[in-house]
DNA sequence: GCAATTTGACCAGT
DNA sequence: ACTGGTCAAATTGC
C-alpha cells in the first residue's frame, strides 16, 4: 500500500488510525477503571476494546508506522477525512475546517460526489434506506448510485451499496480512468435502470482468494450478514480490515487486479486499484488503482458495505468519505472517530444478465 | 441566491 | 396490491 501511496496519504491514514488507537486506549481505561462491578459484560468489553487496539496497531505497522506509544502523540496535520469527527470521545473538538484547510482538492472533490435523493422505509428494516446519486449527473451524465442501509441487527453498521460506476471528470480525476461514457444523459429515470438489472456475476472460484488470504492478515472475522442474493453466497465468511477497516464479504465477487487477482479474474469487470488521496483507505494492502473502469454498460456492479458509525444518529447515513473505487463511503460529521464501532464492512456482488 | 436535503408522490416490477 | 427506486417540490443551510 505504502509504496505506491502518496506520503500525504500514508500521514493521513496514520492520523486517522491514531486517533482510532487513542480514542480506544481512553476506553479501555474507562474501562478499567470501573473495578467495582467487574461484571462478565465489562470484562467482554475490555477484551473488545484490547481487540480494537490491536487492529489499530496492525494497522499502522502495516502502514510501517513504528511510531511509539501515541497515548502522548497528537495527530498530525493533514488528517484524513475520517477524522472530521466534531468531537473526539476526550471530547476535544476537531474542526472539520481545520481539516479542511489542508486537504487535496480532490478529497472536496470526493466529499461532495454523493446527492441524497430519495430516503425509503425498507420492508422488514428497521431504518430507511438512502439513496444517493453523483453530484455531477446531470452535468456529465455520471451514474453512479449507492444506497446506504442502516443494519437491523447492529445499528452501528451501514450497508453501503454501490451501483454504476463514476464516468464524471471529477471521479476520473480522483479514481477513474477517462470517462467512456462521455456523453451527457437526461437525469430520468431509464439512464440509470438499466445498470441495475445487468450485473455482472462471478463464481466463488473466482474470487481473488490470494487477495483474500492477503487480506485475512489482520483482519477480524465478522458475522453480520449482508442482505445478498443466494446466488452470491459464498462459504467464505468475512472479514475485515482492522479498524478502521473495510470487511470484505464473503460474496465479495469483485476482482481486484494487478495484484489482488488473476489476470483471467480482473478481465471480468476491468477493475483496477487507484487511489483517492484524501481518504487512502482504498488502497487496499498497497493495491493501486482500483477502480471499477467498466468499458461496456453490461459490467455492473454492487457494492455494499457496512460502515459502523456513532450509533448516535438513528438514520443518517454516514457522510465522511472512504472512497472506494466505485464510490465512496461516507461518514457522518456526526461520526467521530474515536466510536468504537467503527469497523467498515465492504460488500462487491456482481451479477450479469448476460 | 444557490445547492443540498427532505419527503410525499409517482412509477415500474412482481 | 405491494415494494423498491426515483422524481420533484418544498424546505433547509450556507
Amino acid at each position: 500500500m505504502d509504496r505506491n501511496m502518496g506520503e500525504w496519504e500514508k500521514n493521513s491514514l496514520i492520523n486517522v488510525l491514531l486517533q482510532g488507537r487513542e480514542s480506544a486506549k481512553q476506553l479501555q481505561i474507562q474501562l478499567n477503571l470501573r473495578t467495582s462491578s467487574s461484571s462478565h459484560d465489562q470484562t467482554r468489553g475490555i477484551m473488545l476494546v484490547q481487540k480494537i487496539i490491536s487492529s489499530y496497531e496492525k494497522a499502522l505497522s502495516m502502514l510501517n508506522f513504528c511510531g511509539s506509544s501515541s497515548s502522548t502523540q497528537e495527530p498530525q496535520p493533514p488528517a484524513g477525512p475520517v477524522t472530521e469527527s466534531p468531537t473526539s470521545l476526550t471530547g476535544s473538538p476537531l474542526s472539520e475546517d481545520s481539516d479542511r484547510d489542508v486537504k487535496d482538492p480532490q478529497e472536496d472533490v470526493s466529499k461532495k460526489s454523493w446527492r441524497k435523493y430519495g430516503q425509503k422505509d425498507i420492508l422488514g428494516a428497521k431504518y430507511p434506506r438512502g439513496y444517493y446519486r453523483c453530484t455531477y449527473r446531470n452535468g456529465q451524465g455520471c451514474l453512479a448510485t449507492k444506497q446506504v442501509q442502516r443494519s437491523d441487527e447492529d445499528p452501528t453498521i451501514f450497508e453501503i451499496t454501490y451501483r454504476g460506476n463514476h464516468t464524471c471528470a471529477q471521479a476520473s480525476n480522483a479514481i477513474l480512468p477517462p470517462p467512456t461514457q462521455p456523453e451527457t444523459k437526461e437525469p430520468d429515470t431509464a439512464a440509470i435502470e438499466p445498470q441495475q438489472h445487468n450485473y455482472y456475476q462471478t463464481t466463488p472460484q473466482q474470487q481473488p482468494e490470494d487477495a483474500l488470504l492477503n487480506l485475512r492478515k489482520g483482519l477480524k472475522i465478522v458475522t453480520e450478514d449482508l442482505d445478498v442474493k443466494p446466488q452470491q453466497q459464498s462459504s467464505i465468511p468475512p472479514f475485515h480490515f482492522p479498524s478502521p477497516s473495510v470487511v470484505i464479504h464473503p460474496n465479495f465477487t469483485g476482482n481486484f487486479s494487478p495484484s489482488f487477482v488473476s489476470p483471467q479474474a480482473s478481465e471480468a469487470n476491468n477493475y483496477t486499484f487507484s487511489t483517492s488521496p484524501p481518504s487512502g483507505m482504498n488502497n487496499f494492502q498497497g493495491n493501486q488503482n482500483f477502480q471499477s473502469s467498466s468499458q461496456d454498460s453490461e459490467v455492473n456492479e454492487i457494492i455494499s458495505g457496512a460502515a459502523a458509525a456513532a450509533a448516535t444518529s438513528a438514520t443518517n447515513p454516514p457522510t465522511v468519505d472512504l472512497d472506494f473505487p466505485f464510490g465512496n463511503i461516507e461518514f457522518d460529521p456526526n461520526f467521530t472517530f474515536d466510536n468504537l464501532g467503527f469497523f467498515s464492512s465492504f460488500h462487491h456482488s456482481e451479477k450479469n444478465s448476460k
